[in-house]
DNA sequence: GTATATGCAAACAATTTGCACAATC
DNA sequence: GATTGTGCAAATTGTTTGCATATAC
């Protein structure tokens, strides 16, 4: 997915501070904060302002490509948009944060519509517990 | 369950702050936030601090009798524990919070467990979407 | 009576906002 | 060149904390 396409179909501009926490947020595995993306935004250009990093993330779930999910310390996580939902396993452990998406969020998004009429635009599975890993120390 | 009990088994004292705070969360079937808690025993108890609602909650949380989501505006939501895990069904119309327990946590905590190794102590799920009233319109 | 909890006010941390200036199209 | 986006600094909001006093046991 270019940013590019996406920003200029809503006529809306291409700008450093947008591209940079773009190219960040992809290039992570990891859902970072608003203030770890900010930090990595900075060893590349000191110049640019939180807010700005703020403005961009909001704008990115505003147009679909980035979801904010909210568990553990320190604010909101952050992600580009998968297409399939996921499911983040915070381990209380080693504080890993791993995920896992597939078909349970998709078994559950179609129960709830059939059985309850609830029609979801939006799935966020935070599972807290031990990890594989330190379940066998 | 009675709070009496549990506090007086890890040997803390019942006040007025814990006993306020944990009769509003008992006979609420909202999730509410701390700041909506504190406002409910402000009617009854001006002089009630925010801050003793906050170490109420927090300490509800470390004795598992109740249980802290985050989702939605106004920062973290509150509910007693129940034994069976919920869903919360954010309505983005209507603002209306549902909750729906259930097997489908339960298979999800099974399903990662046996095949992921995950051991969860704690499954929050919110999904936003739109409720079947407000669908109907 | 003693230890634990509270109220208060101040500190913190995450996020938002108003505005003059800068950069994109 | 017009408009949109940014940096900055200050405001907001949710939550935590240190400390002297009050209260439960």
């Amino acid at each position: 997915m270019h940013l590019e396409e996406v920003l200029a179909e809503n006529e809306l501009r291409v700008t450093r501070p947008r591209r940079l926490v773009w190219d960040i947020l992809r290039s992570s595995n990891d859902h970072l904060t608003a203030q770890a993306i900010a930090d990595a935004v900075h060893t590349q250009d000191a110049s640019i302002n939180v807010s700005s990093v703020y403005r961009a993330l909001t704008l990115f779930s505003e147009l679909g490509i980035a979801r904010e999910s909210k568990f553990g310390e320190d604010g909101s996580r952050w992600e580009p948009a998968h297409s399939d939902e996921m499911i983040h396993l915070v381990c209380e452990k080693c504080g890993t944060v791993d995920h896992h998406g597939g078909q349970v969020v998709t078994r559950l998004r179609d129960h709830l519509a059939s059985d309850h009429g609830f029609v979801s635009s939006n799935v966020n599975v935070v599972v807290n517990g031990t990890c594989s890993n330190c379940s066998a120390q």
